[in-house]
RNA sequence: GCGCCCGUAGCUCAGUUGGAUAGAGUACCUGGCUACGAACCAGGUGGUCGGAGGUUCGAAUCCUUCCGGGCGCGCCA
């Protein structure tokens, strides 16, 4: 429709050129915007007002010529011109209400756009160690992740879903050390748990299970783990040296197979913790990208390499560092340490060289917002690797701020005290945490409340929009039990009968549904969807408290089952991208 | 101190490359079930768009500068 206008004005605006009365170069985009207000018609041009400037004329003049030089088309029934120089086209009603018969033909794929052309994107999104379970800031990003990814899909982009599984480092060394030191004290060899190790239940769970399939094997006595150990810190001691010297213990004690069977089960049992919850949360994966294979495979080995040949490298202080800040970031990095351990952002490096290698077009990176720091340095290694940092398209979600009785909660993985993703989903269930999550623009922050999210989640307005389906799913048994048949074909033949404004109203909002897939996949807003289907809720709500469905006039009754129909077909559809459920009834 | 994000109704938030009288939900007030589901609808109260300048036909939107809040600034991940 709106490109139908377009071209009109194209036309028109040819036709001035070339009678002469308009010199100035033509725009490239010609804006047509769906008014706030009918009374301004049903779209608005504001051509006029900023093509007046260049073409050294008053708007509203400009306006008067372009309406005159408009060929008639049979969608149009009016045109004006108003305020400051607008032209405003009121439609043919039946110009929209073609767009229920494609709802209904197109069914599940009505709203698929084809801007995406299958280029190949990859979304990496979630992406959290794997050292305890999910809490809810991570579910924010599930949800977006996930929102995204079904956007740019039905937006015709090839799209891969990624994981990226931090399965190496020190925080996993802080994880097998902790479960081990858990052993130790169910195998009767109590020692004081690090202030710093993570202390969550579900370490004493794996622990128990370490326990139970290989009885004592890994136990040594309090004394000989404990001896020439520095004090932890509230002993005045420092806590980075008391775990660094457990982990380093924990690896001498147990020999490199033992201390690696302690690691994997750990790993094990956290990753298959958090795949399960994301399955259950309707969030899935194609890939689980490991670190560890990553390292084990020589590729960052191979990317400082290719960094050094390049001549980005230069060693300071026994460290290996890279020249970031010839590409913008604000200092340089290390990537290998004078330790020789190479630093995250080493593996990191590599990984995103790796990504673009793998075909992608465009790689789409979800984290925290306290990751924002990160962005320049990632980018800068890209560049110096000779990649187009442009490709790599890093979003960042801000974290949901929790309250509990009007207070903050703290949160911290290792201290444990956090509220975890499985919890709030309990609480809350899927689809209200769903909608919740992505409500709200990502670089928004995000106040939770879990108090009213438990207690009140009837409030929520994903219950509004499921409702809206519900009802009209209710209203087609109905018409079973009332002994009415519905035509589809005839509803179709007599779509003219719908004259009301609420039928208009609906008509039009099925149509914006494409142009809002459109718009939010390449926006990466998800949330621009979730408004729509709330506003597309509410005028079927209105309607059926303003209008009665199954009336006796059997072509009246079939153009309104038509067209209810295609509301919950687009309601359906819309649901679906956002992870929610479209009940039946409710 | 430097960098990024944010500031819109009592609260939570929208606001379409700058557009017409700044909109929803919630809360509060009033009204609507003998109806195809009241988890709904209709109406009302509620605003110096954080402050001040600037750019122009036009600014919540762009620029400058203050104020306020969040986050990040490690040879941690």
């Amino acid at each position: 429709m709106k490109r139908h206008l377009q071209e009109l004005i194209a036309t028109a605006l040819n036709t001035l050129r070339n009678n002469g009365a308009l010199n100035c170069e033509l725009p490239e985009n010609i804006l047509i915007e769906s008014t706030r207000d009918k009374s301004h018609g049903d779209f608005a041009c504001n051509i006029a007002l900023s093509l007046a400037k260049t073409a050294r004329c008053k708007p509203r003049e400009l306006a008067d010529q372009l309406v005159g030089a408009l060929t008639s088309s049979p969608h149009v029934a009016k045109v004006e011109i108003a305020g400051p120089g607008f032209i405003n086209f009121f439609m043919q009603p039946a110009a929209f209400a073609m767009v229920v018969a494609e709802v209904l033909q197109q069914g599940d794929d009505f709203g698929r756009a084809t801007i995406g052309k299958g280029e190949r994107v990859q979304v990496e999104f979630v992406s959290a160690n794997p050292t305890g379970p999910l809490h809810v800031g991570h579910g924010r990003g599930a949800a977006y992740g996930a929102c995204v990814a079904n956007l740019l899909e039905a937006a015709s982009f090839a799209v891969q879903r990624e994981y990226y599984v931090n399965d190496a480092g020190r925080q996993m060394d802080i994880l097998a050390t902790s479960v081990w030191l858990r052993y130790l004290d169910l195998c009767g060899e109590p020692i004081d748990f690090p202030g710093n190790g993570y202390h969550g239940d579900y370490v004493w769970d794996i622990a128990a299970s370490l326990h139970r399939e290989n009885g004592d094997a890994f136990r040594h006595a309090a004394v000989t783990v404990l001896q020439d150990i520095p004090a932890d810190e509230p002993a005045g001691g420092d806590k980075e040296e008391h775990i660094d010297a457990l982990i380093a213990r924990a690896k001498d004690l147990l020999g490199h197979a033992g201390y690696r069977q302690v690691f994997d089960l750990g790993l094990a049992v956290i990753l298959a913790d958090i795949r399960q919850d994301l399955a259950e949360f309707g969030v899935h994966y194609d890939s689980w990208y490991s670190e560890r294979e990553l390292m084990d495979s020589g590729k960052v080995d191979e990317a400082i390499a290719r960094l050094q040949a390049a001549g980005h490298i230069y060693e300071q202080a026994g460290a290996l560092w890279f020249r970031s800040s010839s590409f913008g970031d604000e200092k340089d990095r290390v990537v290998v340490r004078d330790n020789g351990l190479k630093t995250y952002f080493a593996s990191d490096i590599a990984y995103h060289a790796e990504k673009l290698r793998r075909g992608f077009a465009r790689a789409i990176d979800i984290w925290g917002a306290d990751h924002h720091g990160y962005v320049p340095r990632v980018k800068a290694a890209l560049a110096a690797l000779g990649e187009d940092p442009h490709r790599l398209d890093v979003l960042l979600v801000q974290f949901a701020i929790l309250y509990r009785g009007g207070e903050r909660v703290q949160m911290s993985t290792r201290s444990g005290s956090f509220v975890t993703l499985r919890e709030l989903r309990d609480e809350v269930g899927n689809d209200a945490a769903r909608f919740f999550y992505v409500m709200r623009k990502c670089e928004q922050h995000m106040d939770f409340d879990l108090d009213l999210a438990k207690s009140q989640s009837a409030d929520n307005p994903v219950y509004y929009i499921q409702y809206a389906h519900a009802r009209v799913c209710s209203v087609m048994r109905q018409l079973g039990e009332k002994g009415m048949r519905h035509d589809q074909d005839y509803g179709l033949a007599n779509l003219a009968q719908l004259q009301e404004s609420h039928e208009q109203e609906l008509i039009q909002q099925l149509g914006r549904y494409p142009e809002v897939i459109a718009s939010a996949a390449l926006a990466h807003e998800p949330h621009q969807l979730a408004h729509y289907l709330r506003e597309l809720a509410h005028g079927l709500h209105t309607y059926y408290n303003a209008h009665q469905f199954l009336v006796d006039d059997a072509s009246l009754r079939d153009a309104r089952l038509v067209l209810i129909s295609a509301v919950r077909q687009v309601l359906r559809n819309g649901l679906s991208l956002l992870g929610v459920a479209a009940p039946e009834s409710m």
